[in-house]
This record gives C-alpha cells, structure tokens and sequence, in this order.
DNA sequence: CACGATTATATGTCTAGACATATATGTCAA
DNA sequence: TTGACATATATGTCTAGACATATAATCGTG
C-alpha cells in the first residue's frame, strides 16, 4: 500500500487532471457517508504525501469543495466535513419562450395589453422607487402547444432601462426582450400560490378557483430598479425544478 | 496614470486580500454593465501587470469568476464576459422548525400519524424504488405562534435508513432528524399550486377552496432512495425566496 | 484552579517559474 | 475558394518554495 498511491487513491479516470481527481475523490466520500459530517479531512501534507503533488494542488482542490460548502477550513484546526444546514435547491427559471421551445412544444405569445405612462403609486411600490418616472406595463400570455402557460403581468422601469421605449413587444415577449438588453440583474423571488379569480381564469383558460402557482420576480442592476413581474402558472402544469445539495 | 496602479486599479478596501480585490473589482464591472456580455476581459498578463501581481493570483480570482458563470474562459482566444441564459435563484428550504425559530415565532409541532409497513404500489412509485422494502409513513403538522404553518406528508426508505426506526416522530419532526442523521443527500423539488380539500382545510386551518403550496421533494444518497416528502403551505403565508443571478 | 502569555501548526495567500493543451489564425497547396 | 497543415498564443495545471495569520494547545503565574 505504499509505491503507487497515486493509483490506489484515486479511482476516477486519468484523462482529468490531479486537482479535480482529488476533488472528486473527497467529494465522493462525503457522499457516500465514508466522511461524514464532522469528520476531519487529512491534512494538506498528508494529502500531498497521498497523491504525491504540491500543496498547491491540494489546497486548489480543498477550496473549491469548500466555496461549495461541503467542507469547512479553519486554520490551525484542519478541515472537516460540514453539516448542511438548510437544503439548498437551484431553481432555474428560463426564459419561457426559450422554456417551451426547449420542451420541444410550440411557442405563441399574445400582448394583451402594453401601456407607458407616468409612474403611480401603486407602480411606484411595487418597483421599490420613490420618485415619479415612467414606466411601461405590459400583460402577455404565452402558450405552449395553443395551451395558456403563463400570464404576465410586468413593469419596466423606463428610467434605468430607457431603451425599452423602442422595444416592439407585439413581436417579442418581454422577458426575452430584456433577458438579452439588460443582462446581468439581480433578482429576488417570491413563489405563492392563489385561485384563479375571473379574470385569470378566462386569460389561463382554466376554471374560477382552480390554483395558481404565482412568481413574483423583482429585478435590480447595481442599486437601479429594472422590472417587477408576476407570472401566474395554472397549478396542474406544475412547475420545475431541481438540483441538490442538502441534508 | 502609472507608478502606484494597484491603488488607481482598486476601490475595495485593503484588508482583503489581493486576488479577492481583483474578482471583486471585475465583477463590479460586469454587475454595473461596464463590461457587458461578450466582451474580453483583459488577458492574464495584462491583468497581472495592472494589479502588479503573478499569473497564479490572477488565475484564481478569474477561475472562481469562470466557476460562477460570471466569465467564460477560451484557450487561445481569452476571457469574456457571459450572457446569463437562464435567471437561477438559490432557494433556500430551511428546515421548518429551524425556518420558523430563526424569524423568531414560537414553533409547535404535532405528529398526526406515522405507521411503519411494507411498501404498497403507490408508495413504490412514490419513492421511486422496485423491489418492496419496509418505510415509514408520517403526517405531521408544523405550527408558527399556534397557527399552522405547513403540513407534511413523508415517505421514509428503511432499507437506506434503518436507523429511522428507532427515531421518536412523536418529539422531533422527521425532516429535522433527517437532516441531522442523514447527511448530504441529493434532492429534486417540484413546486406547484393546489387548493385545499376538506381534509387539507381542517389540517391547514383555512377554508376549502383556499390556494396551498405544494413543495414535493425526492431525496436520495449515492443512488438510494432516502425519502420523499409532499410540503403543503398555505398559499398567503406566501413562500420565501431569494437571490440573484440572471438577466 | 483560573487566566493570560507563548508557541506550534494548519490554513491562506502569493511568487516565479514550467510544461501541457486547446484553438484562432495564417500559410500553402489542391 | 477550400481544405490541410503549421504556428502562435491564452488559458490550464502544476511545482517548490515563502511569509502571513488565526487559533488550538501549552506553559506559567497569580
């Protein structure tokens, strides 16, 4: 157990590089429960001696395990294990238009309504601003296979996206619109649920009082309000979603 | 314009440290929209030059930039900014017991069954597993200040976690001994929307008819199916949710 | 025994090199 | 014009050191 350590320890193929290997290889046992929560990793020159490379090599490996929150560094104590404290999940909300053509389902898209005005007060709260400016509100729909989707009912903040007044949302949805003019936002989510009112139910197509999945998503960029949107979902085409991490 | 560039180049403060200053410092440019997608982010060399730094200082500020998708990196051709294609929020679900001490109410929790059988069909598809194992069934209600704040239906897999077994639902509520006892599992969440029917109403303490959450997540270890839970919110004490990146 | 000062040590950051590798680009021939 | 090939170059990984820094453990002292 002493001269090819190197192949011993590690099981992954050898097309990937040492630092990933080593990576993958802790991660692995972490997983799997071999290290559980707690446990004290091998130090870094008992790792180097391990798989025979450089601090360097180790330390890339251990600090990405820990900026993914599966381990945790304290100097001059080691590291060890965590505990997951909250299960984390990545919710990816797409583009819907960009969504649907990715489930391989057709795509249509309907203005309902799209108005620019001065900012009341109800625009004014629900974008976070204080000021009057002008704003555009925009209601749509998108169907997938000539089924209502989602609705959207959306504000732009014209003072910080001042190039939406050219924007022609007859044609392009404004998510998408804004997903390729304004990259890079912030944004908060608040997920709840509701009953389709009368309203709502004829635009989605469903029955008064059948349930909504709502997202309510407001955007930033740097400390400027960008949108405040609301998306409503028919209950039953429930909705995404995805990833790991978590005890 | 040349002697002290390090000072010129950086705004953070001095305590951090040096590959921090310059991540930071790109990825201030990238979030205010001074560097949009698409454009290349000055090469290594450049950057060591400006920051008056090694090659290997600046790689690591530009590979955890590259790990968050904030840049992508092309051998030959250099580092650019990304177009976010999809909006990704973290959505963090804390433990109910932990979610509702952390804002500081008063938790209350009540088992309202848990009998422990051979798997049927249903609770096979449930968990995804073919062979029939033993499980352990629960419904339970979580309370914040004496109002219901959630109810939950679980499915625990015995043949992955027999020490469940021996675990006293009736004190601790089993997602919470869960994520003490089984660590670092993966999971998949589906959200959707429902309305209460009488038994969810009586539960929930809300009107038949009312808008509920449902969170439904499938949690497995390295291949094995531990445990999949239905999580019925109701629909106003509207559901949390957070944070950032995307356009 | 309690508590403050000292010391040892594991991690955190950084350097100045090196070679590997993918690929954009230019060159040349068909 | 096009395709095959060679070349240049930016990133990817790695090394063998160095010093910094937080802190667990030890030692001394009251």
């Amino acid at each position: 157990m002493s001269l090819p350590a190197h192949n011993n320890e590690l099981q992954a193929a050898d097309r990937l590089t040492l630092y990933k290997q080593i990576r993958h290889d802790i991660e692995r046992r972490i997983l799997t429960g071999e290290w559980p929560p707690g446990h004290r990793i091998p130090f870094e020159h008992e790792l180097m001696a391990r798989y025979r490379c450089s601090r360097m090599t180790v330390n890339k490996a251990l600090s990405e395990l820990a900026q993914a929150d599966l381990i945790e560094r304290r100097r001059r104590a080691g590291t060890f294990v965590r505990r997951p404290q909250h299960l984390s999940a990545v919710l990816k909300i797409a583009d819907i238009r960009a969504e649907i053509i990715a489930l391989g389902r057709s795509y249509a898209y309907e203005l309902i309504q799209c108005s620019r005005r001065a900012a009341n007060a109800a625009d004014r709260a629900r974008l976070g601003v204080r000021k009057a400016g002008k704003v555009i509100a925009i209601a749509c729909r998108h169907s997938a296979d000539n089924v209502p989707f989602a609705i959207e009912d959306r504000l732009i903040d014209l003072d910080t996206v001042p190039e939406a007044a050219a924007a022609d949302f007859t044609i392009e949805p404004p998510g998408s619109w804004l997903l390729h003019h304004v990259p890079w936002t912030e944004a908060e989510h608040t997920i709840s649920a509701m009953v389709a009112d009368e309203g709502t139910a004829a635009e989605l197509d469903i029955a008064v009082g059948a349930p909504c999945l709502v997202i309510d998503r407001y955007t930033w960029r740097s400390a400027r309000t960008v949108t405040a949107v609301r998306l409503l979902y028919p209950g039953e085409s429930h909705r995404l979603i995805a990833r790991f991490k978590g005890g």
